[in-house]
DNA sequence: GTGTATATCTCGGGG
DNA sequence: CCCCGAGGTATACAC
């Protein structure tokens, strides 16, 4: 990795147009030459960058990064005011905890605590514009597509709701209930929901993960 | 802008859990007291990070920085590699042109690039569930609402599509036709906006753009 | 502040 | 390769 603090200006032409004026700024090279140009603030997020990959020329003053898109990062430094390279090797990468994903798992092993009677039939059951999160059946064998999100907002009851359309033109499965399931539903999604039908449910995370370790003590 | 190379492990808690195992990667403390920690490659987005506004204690070989929300993150160091601190000063910021907003604005200024005979009622016209982009009204006054996207993907017209259904419901609007604009729109997004009853345009934005100081020349 | 929509989103998975 | 969905999304903007 590469760090340069210096005086410069930047343009970016691509996807769309966009220019730095004269500033001091960090400059940041990574090893798979992609390129990014921070500003002392403002989160995480650089002011201006590149992807790789791409293709990388120096000349004195002017920095020239084009990938193969056709996108150009023009930098033109000023004044360097620091120069060095460090040699990071290969990260091992993040382990995560407490996502969707295990969300999905964790309510697919203990459906009956969305709702009880319920069975499952199968985890990402396939329609033709995607697949729904669990399918289950309930105590009366009725169908039950059920979404799972995280944070329950109005996008999730929507694609719950495409979901139900598909699902209610197959003749084995009509007629499917809809449960939009998170660990905390926003008002407006809940209205949505109503409107559409579809009953939310929130669970508490820490409290399947507690289930589920019982479980394991018990066997 | 101080920036650390160390090898060091790193632990977040908050809205999830993670974890860092030990490497080698770049710390950067940002002047506003955010923490980027940055592995050797994969774009902009580092491994971990702490926005502003927080707290960082640093006390020998351990890092906790800690925010208002109650997130910590640890960062603990086994070796200092690099450690400099620079003065950035305030930066002037990025200058954008091409985005939706834009793109809107110029589609206000020439409704009829849309579709002949298309006038505008008002941009960002409210509903109780946010507002339409262009609220038009087409050479017989039959109203037309218009989402306009920079790249026309299936949750615009779902986005339109649920306008349309609130702005039905105003007996001075109804019955309220619908068109989806953008630069370029996919395949599904068509045979959604087609299912719904929706019209899709697509839209070129140099050429907008070339209308507009056309104009301006002329006057 | 909340709520909504955008983003050069980034990132990962599946076809 | 594109398409799709998730994100500690971040960020801007209106109410």
């Amino acid at each position: 990795m590469r760090l340069v603090i210096a005086r410069c200006s930047v343009d970016y032409a691509g996807r769309l147009s966009a220019h730095l004026p004269s500033a001091t700024r960090l400059i940041m090279v990574k090893a798979d030459g992609c390129v990014a140009i921070h500003s002392d603030g403002g989160a995480y997020k650089p002011l201006n960058w590149m992807n790789a990959p791409n293709h990388v020329v120096e000349e004195e003053s002017c920095w020239i990064v084009t990938n193969p898109k056709g996108e150009t990062l023009t930098i033109t430094i000023e004044e360097l005011l620091h120069d060095s390279a460090h040699d990071l090797g290969i990260d091992p990468g993040l382990q995560k905890d407490g996502v969707e994903a295990h969300l999905q798992v964790l309510l697919a092993q203990h459906p009956h605590s969305i709702s009880e009677g319920l069975t499952l039939v199968r985890r990402e059951w396939p329609t033709d514009i995607g697949p729904v999160d669990l399918l289950c059946r309930d105590a009366d064998g009725v169908a039950v597509a059920i979404e799972v999100k995280r944070r329950g907002d109005i996008d999730g009851v929507e694609q719950l709701a495409r979901y139900l359309e598909r699902l209610d033109l197959d003749p084995l499965l009509r007629p499917v209930r809809g449960i939009f399931v998170a660990q905390s539903i926003k008002p407006q999604a809940k209205v949505l929901a109503e409107a559409r039908g579809i009953a939310c449910v929130e669970v508490d995370y820490d409290e399947l993960r507690g289930i589920e370790s019982n479980e394991l003590r018990l066997f």
